[in-house]
DNA sequence: TGACAAATAGGAGTTAATCCTATATAGTAT
DNA sequence: ATACTATATAGGATTAACTCCTATTTGTCA
């Protein structure tokens, strides 16, 4: 929780009960949460928060690096027709997916715990950015 | 394209002019396209295609590793709370995403040329599977 | 304690994605 | 070739995720 405040601080976010409450129920939550799931666990510390504050905090956490994304922020599904081995660049702010090539990660080995549990269709690393662009805005 | 068709035999799925177009615009497109996009580029060839053919297209194709997926099927943006390193399995049809931990994949550099270009917030290695329930459906 | 920018609730509006159903068609057997 | 049947399709309706809007409240700092 003193980590809470001390980012709220160094990014310039006030201290709010909603905030705070959102916060709380991402560090007890173990999985990938939609904002509606964020939203249905927070209810019950604060039962007035609306969905788009959710939304907001859940946006400006991950613009700081507090929280990942799994699936990012923008319109729609994406699909990769790149069957070329590579990697991608996601940023966070735009949602721009950009592909780079890098061999040395081409080569990574799938754990055979893996293999044996599940049939793999693609591999990638994912690399969770601010572009150039956006890091300029603000 | 015999690609295509090997494919298709492959998985029993017909070949059909809808299909055949999608195709084609996938493998002529070099960007992360949405279905709505692939339906305008579709549409140039194929003027009465239906977008749910392409939605319908663009999954079976994902289902089937032909393309990859960016962005999982499924209902809303994830999040991810989970700060210790770790790595993600996303399974293509049920759009769950599981952290596993593999300590040879947490040590990555990232790329000089990426770190002097954008701010890394994140890195891991994500794997398109079909889990093990989901291969037992079909 | 007062001033002001930042944040919020709640509802309206906007898209993406899915579902539905009647029609058409690809593949296969005759 | 022809007929048959499961598959696939178009197009519209519905659903649900997300964002935008505006009046009101609240945190922060002087
Ligand atoms: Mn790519
Ligand atoms: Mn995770
Ligand atoms: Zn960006
Ligand atoms: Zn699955």
């Amino acid at each position: 929780m003193e980590n809470f405040i001390t980012q709220c601080k160094k990014y310039n976010l006030r201290i709010t009960p909603q905030r705070t409450a959102v916060y709380k129920a991402l560090m007890e939550d173990k999985t990938h949460p939609t904002a509606d799931a964020v939203y249905q666990n927070v209810k019950k510390d604060c039962p007035n928060i609306s969905l788009d504050t959710v939304n907001r905090t859940l946006i400006s956490f991950s613009e700081f690096g507090i929280i990942d994304t799994v699936m990012c922020s923008g319109q729609g599904k994406k699909y990769d027709p790149n069957s070329k081995p590579h990697h991608h660049l996601k940023c966070v702010k735009c949602g721009k997916i950009s592909d780079f090539y890098h061999q040395k990660y081409d080569s990574l080995k799938v754990p055979s715990e893996v293999e044996e549990e599940f049939t793999v269709l693609n591999k990638k690393v994912v690399l969770t950015v601010v572009c150039k662009k956006c890091n300029k805005k603000g």
